[in-house]
DNA sequence: CTGTTAGCGCTTTCAC
DNA sequence: GTGAAAGCGCTAACAG
């Protein structure tokens, strides 16, 4: 039976089997083969370290091997599902090297941010990946400074030269606007979020620039802003749009959270979705292909994302290189009922 | 300017300053006053750690101080707001404190669950908190056994003697059917999922017994069944229970996914709800509030899940019991339009 | 007020 | 084939 608590050590098992703690710690690691140790004796030293309820000490080991083969992974947020893809991609490939995951989070709260930072670095982590909080620039830079690489996940930092992993915003706008204009939309208008985010500005700006590109009008007052994390705000913006004189036939929304808030206004307003009103976003979340409400979006491919950043940090490893790569993942179109199709809601 | 890579460490600092490690590492860990350090020492060897870039060694530390002053926390799964909510209630009864968390996913394959609980184990974490995974039984008895207690959220082992937090069962579906009872249901059919999981088991006797403390029928072709984690066989389900002859009036479902794709199924039958099937369920997930289907249930009040775990470690951590003792927690009816007012969808 | 001296549990030369 | 000894970076008695 194991004993409770009573730190058996490498040390109890080579008194045990009458050994030193050398031929014991590398039986335990099954690196017999480095020493050439026989069958028998390995085989006595597991039954022992069995019997006394052995358990390596990670710590003992990290200090003393001076590596972790470890990475921190730091969220802002871990609601949805695109943190479980996320790591699920991260630990696809960092498992098959070998590399163990840290996962914690930040609740976008900056000071947790920066502790959660620092704990990695204080655990010797071999390199980080992170959802970007423009707020904490300076912590990942530390972290940098100190020899510890960093991937942002999902979205990028303008000012720093870190590396990133996103969807291209730029394709992702574009396959959205070229749907739009297929189906026969030429009045398109915008729902974003007042969040100052790299990624949303980008895709807000390529929004501007692919209508253009089409020969379509951009008009201002039909791109419309809404508070962040304030569904009220959404369901505002979605009237004034709608109660203008002049209103699109489509609306591209920044992401899939804030179309499907629209979609429910529109339908509160009454206001058949496609046929009134078009509604496309980026994201492709959980939850946004349902028979209430089917979204046409731009998958963000996590998985992916995830997969992506650990090759990257896996390739700043083995010094395959110092550049700054970052990466623009283009996801594929998913056109469903909000743009294409029957109406959304059964006519009245 | 922080020095790459290049391990300060206490000793480096120490000589920097002419004083001993001792002086140093009490300075920087805060504890002057245990040994009465002048605040210019003080001062002094903050200065130098900070202009050699030191960052203190948690293995280190960890490894000759004996405690961590951390506790695992292992997830099945991080879709949905769940993992979110609940790492919420933890770390902020446990960082009050001064414990630290580490977070992991199993995304509920079993080999996975095991090593994350084994690393657990290794990095000499203080209590484990989990949300259960059957088959894995032994893995957390084994933590247990070797005197690091472990606490079961969001649902329960029978075989164990873990102790663990949930949603009250009973009150949850109490709640339920006296909410439907009062709205004027006497037919209240069940569908739950093919899943031998404890809590979903409990929900579903005490709804059996609950109707027949209302002095209701409860027959058994108003029971069904899904197969786990298929929304086809949901959809299935709910044709085959409203295409028979006799057939209820409400639907308790065993929580909101399951709700949720019910919904969506009904919506395409062209069965309105309430107004010829009410339906409820258990959880109060993201989106169970949405205008296209607002869904009557019972708030699984995660953040107190985690709350409620947090502290049962912490007793047990300074030996305020060893009983197990599991915590029922009792959530709030959220009454919404899947059982009451305005009929879900437009009328044809 | 500060320094000396032991280790924590393990890995790893290097010698036998 | 196996073992002795020297630490990894840090803390904690116990002396001065």
């Amino acid at each position: 039976m194991a004993k409770s608590k009573s730190k058996v050590g490498i040390g109890d098992i080579a008194r045990e089997v009458n050994l030193s703690k050398t031929t014991v710690s590398y039986a335990l690691r099954g690196k017999q083969d480095q020493v050439n140790l026989s069958p028998e004796t390995v085989e006595k030293i597991h039954q022992a370290a069995k019997r006394l309820g052995y358990r390596p000490n990670y710590w003992a080991r990290a200090l003393v091997s001076k590596e972790t083969k470890s990475v921190g992974v730091l969220f802002n947020d871990l609601t949805g599902s695109a943190a479980h893809e996320i790591t699920r991609g991260i630990q696809e490939v960092l498992g098959f090297h070998g590399y163990e995951t840290m996962l914690s989070v930040s609740f976008w709260e900056e000071a947790k941010c920066r502790k959660e930072l620092k704990l990695m670095l204080e655990k010797r982590v071999d390199g980080i990946i992170a959802t970007p909080q423009p707020i904490c620039e300076d912590s990942y830079a530390a972290a940098v400074d100190e020899g510890v690489p960093v991937v942002f996940i999902g979205d990028y930092s303008v000012s720093s030269k870190i590396p990133s992993v996103v969807l291209d915003p730029e394709d992702a706008i574009y396959k959205l606007l070229n749907h739009l204009h297929q189906v026969g939309h030429r009045d398109i208008g915008f729902l974003t979020v007042d969040f100052n985010s790299p990624i949303l500005t980008e895709r807000e700006q390529v929004f501007k620039c692919g209508l253009k590109k089409l020969g379509l009008e951009c008009k201002d007052n039909w791109i419309h802003r809404a508070e962040l994390a304030n569904e009220i705000s959404v369901f505002e913006n979605v009237r004034n749009l709608m109660s203008q004189e002049d209103r699109p036939s489509a609306l591209v929304c920044i992401s899939d959270p804030v179309a499907m808030q629209a979609l429910g206004e529109l339908a509160r307003l009454e206001i058949s979705v496609p046929d009134t009103l078009a509604v496309a976003s980026i994201g492709n979340i959980e939850g946004s292909d349902h028979p209430f409400f089917s979204l046409t979006t731009v998958d963000e491919c996590r998985v992916d994302l995830g997969r992506e950043a650990a090759r990257i940090l896996l390739k700043k490893q083995d010094g395959s290189y110092n550049e700054t790569p970052s990466i623009r993942i283009k996801g594929p179109l998913i056109t469903r009922a909000s743009t294409v199709g029957a109406s959304l809601r059964p006519k009245r």
